[in-house]
DNA sequence: ATCGGTGAGTCGCTTCACGCAACTCACTGG
DNA sequence: CCAGTGAGTTGCGTGAAGCGACTCACCGAT
């Protein structure tokens, strides 16, 4: 991104952000994540330039976020495809997509649906405790500095 | 950001992204979350120059993601809290930590953790599905136009 | 009464990423 | 042989972000 990264920052929040955080990253993985593979196909849906949009696949492949595949030969032609790192991010996306609508609703209604395959229901992003298995509140997350904080923070609870 | 907004876009993803997409704000809205809520403290903390700081909360405040607060008169000083719609983005912040964590760790280990408020347990971000309520590994999801769809898209079942 | 310090910002300059539009290059089908 | 397509590359201008210094209101100590 601009400038110096996020680098000094010990911080895994940070090194996401650093892949996926840029301008249109989101939205290339969203039309990627809906079918929308190809790059002119991508150009035309975002309006993002080509420029920009060679930059970020290339980044977001070299991370391993999206697979290049040539879908044909003579001439060779590629489809970007979410590897499984990739797919990771998609609750990220959905969750976007709800707090976009749920915020900022389209008088027609929601363009896209995510939808549980097969049983076809709506689908949610939720907090879950990997203790008690409890689904969770946003209200009950409380964070913790963890064994990598640097040492100002280890007294701040809250 | 940068030039034209991503208005064109029929898209709750990108009306999201106008809002918190930007570079920093996630990283503010991680703070703000772990207890750093002043100024100057968010300036140390993240190493974003001050113009910037000041555009960001304003913004968000504006938009009602951030509370501006203020701690004390005489002088007055200000404090930024997470309004019930910004904590609707933690779990957004959660899984990309996690993420972040998981694909590029700190070999010190995570410098921060979320748990569940009471149980101590890690929180972890899940698919839930509003019809069956299973919970959906991210292969089992997939997209279909919504009600708002342009028309071009109606046709595009993945 | 003054002096240094703090919290919360502004101001001005520079640089780098992005927007825009045109160009390239390999190939194909009519 | 010429137009078209997919997947980029190139060059130029603008505006957002980085950097550091400055402001302004107030407080507490000398």
């Amino acid at each position: 991104m601009l400038g110096q990264d996020y680098a000094h920052q010990t911080c895994s929040l940070a090194r996401s952000l650093e892949v996926v955080g840029e301008r249109w990253t989101m939205l290339i993985l969203r039309d990627v994540l809906v079918g929308r593979r190809r790059f002119d196909e991508l150009v035309a849906s975002l309006g993002v330039t080509r420029t920009v949009l060679t930059q970020r696949l290339r980044l977001l492949v070299a991370e391993g976020v999206l697979e290049r595949r040539a879908y044909q030969q003579r001439p060779e032609r590629f489809e970007y495809h979410l590897t499984a790192k990739g797919r990771e991010l998609t609750p990220i996306v959905a969750q976007l997509m709800w707090w976009g609508d749920r915020h900022y609703p389209e008088p027609a209604g929601p363009p896209r649906l995510l939808v549980h395959d097969g049983c076809g229901g709506p689908v949610r992003a939720a907090y879950r405790c990997g203790a008690c298995h409890a689904e969770l509140h946003p209200d009950q997350v409380a964070t913790r500095p963890g064994p990598g904080a640097p040492a100002a923070d280890a007294d701040r609870p809250d």
